[in-house]
DNA sequence: TGTACATCAGTGAACGCGCGTTCACTGATGTAC
DNA sequence: TGTACATCAGTGAACGCGCGTTCACTGATGTAC
């Protein structure tokens, strides 16, 4: 029984977390088998000791996006503690925010990958599923809670900030991907009630 | 000097509506030159006629997303008039609606690949960008303009359809789609200070 | 503790399919007389 | 008006590259004695 356990499965969270990165960046048909491997310093044939497939590897990945979605303890720096009172505002700040924008590795799945998981099967929408309704739940409890429609506006919110985000990423001008990334931050802090500051 | 002019440009569009479809639904490896063809009623062979690549093809199909958007006349069955006073939520309300989220051959392009777009080249951004910017400058000019931050509110109401309407795609459960889809109408139509109708 | 063994994670060359692209051709169409 | 011609849009078979997958192997590691 060589090899332990552990080694088996260091060396396959080595190749998701190569594969994260790189899907994220080129999608599913812009990065080769033989490169995720390499990224993890490993070579071709040893993937299939690990996977099925370079497809059930996908799925693999977008699994891992909720089982392991940096949402638990700190998410792009800002440390997600359900329980404060500003957890609303905190989120949206920091999920269209400057870094997110430029972060190319591991940014959010919900919009690193939207198109590719609109054409792929059941499984890979409930994932992404799973992500939107936690980020929802989130920001949900974050909300000032007056209103019974928390819900619709948490949603509302939610779609702001991908959408901000998704668009900014396929625009060419950066001044512009600024301006609706700024602009939609304070859209979802009046839609949240949480203006603070600014009109 | 057989075949006229028109008979050219009359199969080239051919092939253009074919390949916005496929790529739409499919993706740009998800297709295949010959299944492009095939849906133009043609074969592999003559594409290079029209076309110096599969690529080629793809920078002219996102030409053609706002050379002919269908923004100009109607969209969606609405008649775009930028005079009408509603014309705001009426685009809010046919972009969220329960048509659009169906429509699979022809939605809206900043909806049917933005990531894919993000992945692209300069090109492929500077065209998306064209179709953002043309909807922003509807939903303004749509805008009460009471207030001087117009500008502002139409870029977030902007990404809010266009957030609605990738996550409610890429989301499995349809209830919560729609129930998504609701949500950013509302919220939009708030932005946009259009509540005519509901709280 | 040391040594022989068995296992199997990882290697890297080879295979083969799919698809973008090429190419020799065909035949429909417009022009010239 | 009719006919021969030239052009070139469109055909479909073939090519060849890239990449997912396979396979015979190697050698590192844990176990048994």
């Amino acid at each position: 029984m060589p090899y332990s356990k552990t080694h088996l499965r260091e060396t396959k969270a080595k190749i998701v977390r190569s594969a994260r990165k790189l899907f994220n960046r080129f999608g599913f048909d812009g990065v080769t088998v033989a490169q995720i491997m390499a990224d993890a310093n490993l070579t071709v044939g040893g993937f299939y000791r690990h996977f099925g497939s370079k497809s059930d590897l996908y799925a693999e990945v977008l699994q891992c996006f909720f089982t392991d979605p940096g949402w638990a303890g700190t998410w792009k720096g800002v440390h997600v503690d359900l329980t404060a009172a500003d957890i609303g505002p905190q989120i949206v700040r920091a999920y269209l925010s400057r870094q997110h924008l430029e972060e190319v590795d591991n940014p959010c799945p919900m919009v690193a990958l939207p198109s590719d998981v609109a054409r792929s099967d059941k499984s890979a929408k409930q994932a992404y599923q799973v992500v939107f309704k936690a980020t929802v739940d989130v920001l949900q409890q974050g909300s000032r809670g007056v209103d019974h429609q928390a819900r619709a506006t948490a949603l509302a919110i939610a779609a702001l900030c991908v959408g901000g985000m998704v668009a900014a990423r396929a625009i060419d001008d950066r001044a512009l991907a600024d301006e609706l990334c700024v602009a939609a931050t304070s859209a979802a802090l009046k839609l949240g009630g949480w203006n603070s500051a600014g009109s």
